[in-house]
DNA sequence: GCTCATTTGTCCGTATGTATT
DNA sequence: GAATACATACGGACAAATGAG
């Protein structure tokens, strides 16, 4: 059963969204919404907090909640969203993932600093490439703990691995730490990408944590130049 | 006056970043800090959920509430971290900016429509290039709606324009849209960067928006390939 | 496996303050 | 000034998760 203050910040999202609620319109007060899902003030207020975290709505005190414009959340689809990831959500490009490989190596002193873990311990080393529109731009490099993600298989590495992650094992990813930089490219990524002359790659690390706290992630995605590009929304 | 579970936060980010309240360490539960604060429940929760929304401590039902790692915070400096900003924070390095130009031009039928304006309107425009350790590497290019930020001056844009904007005018920013991507480099970034033969640039465009939701600024934040560095952490 | 105390999560009702119209 | 709407604060009750015994 999903908490009350859930249930009415998930009907206000889907008036949002399906057009009920327009951008800039204003909301019901919070008097007429406890009438309305039969719920207390705070019970109300809790969902348009939340409304508000996620950027569908803005509140004025004296004046009420307003919806804000779409495109703004559009833009919000945050994690990393790569030239690939952006257009492929459109619909408007043709993508395709291959596995390189998918093994389990040792840690060695430097990824066993990393994970915080004993030099030898299990790493599930994978290697995709993706291509989009017959062009090879961006070629990855996943490294995981194998404690922390048993079973992980070619397969569900060319499907969505987050997705296994969360809803196969269960587990709940925290947070996670980017960084974005210009690298010369290496002889790897000459080998598996379509760098047509340019001479660095733009590189994205990755470093992704459980709940707990648990290090269990690194990747490494590396992106053709031009191919590259990243978008954000930052909220005060 | 401010709000008494606001004075309990600042109370407790004192603690932790003091060491009184180390990571890892439980704090208090809910009912030993309304008896400290003299406090009602509601109120005590607000903060600890400030804390949490902060990133300084992560709540278990049932086990209590704890305290994060410092680096994780650290590493929260959101906003652009470029090179120069991360560095210039631990001073290690010798950054200095220079003012190229600060001019009144015209909106053109491009800018009009960015900013929702029409076109001629003013726009106030500022060049800079920002040099460490002797290298000239960023290029800054900023675009303000000159009635939206009244009274810029070369002087204030050496300084901080966004200090200036919250703190002299006493506007709030809202939220900024981010785009990170890598463009080959014009004539203009050869001429004030030092490029040491790189043909392409990072190219960091930023939009901010006031609180009312008005599009007052457009900066381009163009770096050298190799002394470009970004960070973020994506909290879930 | 079960019970029990502890701790956080949800929900309700009420009162008062502050900003806007 | 009055009415409206959000902000803060208090109190009480029960549910759900955790850990100790």
């Amino acid at each position: 059963m999903m908490p009350k203050y859930l249930q009415i910040y998930q009907q206000l999202v889907d008036r949002i969204q399906n057009g009920t609620l327009p951008a800039e319109t204003k909301l019901p007060s919070e008097t007429e919404l406890m009438h309305e899902f039969d719920a207390s003030r705070g019970t109300v207020r809790k969902a348009i907090d939340a409304l508000q975290d996620k950027g569908f709505v803005r509140k004025h005190q004296g004046k009420g909640v307003f919806v804000l414009s779409q495109d703004a959340i559009a833009f919000q689809f945050n994690g990393i969203v790569s030239f690939s990831e952006a257009h492929r959500q459109m619909g408007q490009h043709d993508v395709t993932t291959d596995v390189l490989s998918c093994e389990v190596i040792e840690a060695t002193t430097e990824l066993a600093h990393l994970f915080h873990v004993t030099p030898g311990t299990p790493i599930t080393q994978v290697k995709r490439v993706r291509t989009i529109d017959g062009e090879r731009v961006i070629f990855d490099i996943n490294l995981f703990v194998s404690s922390l993600v048993p079973g992980l298989t070619k397969e569900i590495a060319t499907e969505s691995i987050y997705q296994y992650i969360e809803q196969t094992l269960g587990r709940q990813i925290s947070y996670a730490k980017r960084k974005i930089e210009a690298q010369p490219a290496t002889e790897e990524d000459r080998k598996y990408l379509d760098l047509e002359g340019t001479s660095h790659v733009i590189v994205i690390t990755n470093d992704t944590y459980y709940y707990e706290g648990q290090h269990f992630e690194r990747t490494e995605s590396r992106h053709r130049l031009d191919k590259f590009q990243f978008t954000d929304i930052a909220r005060r």
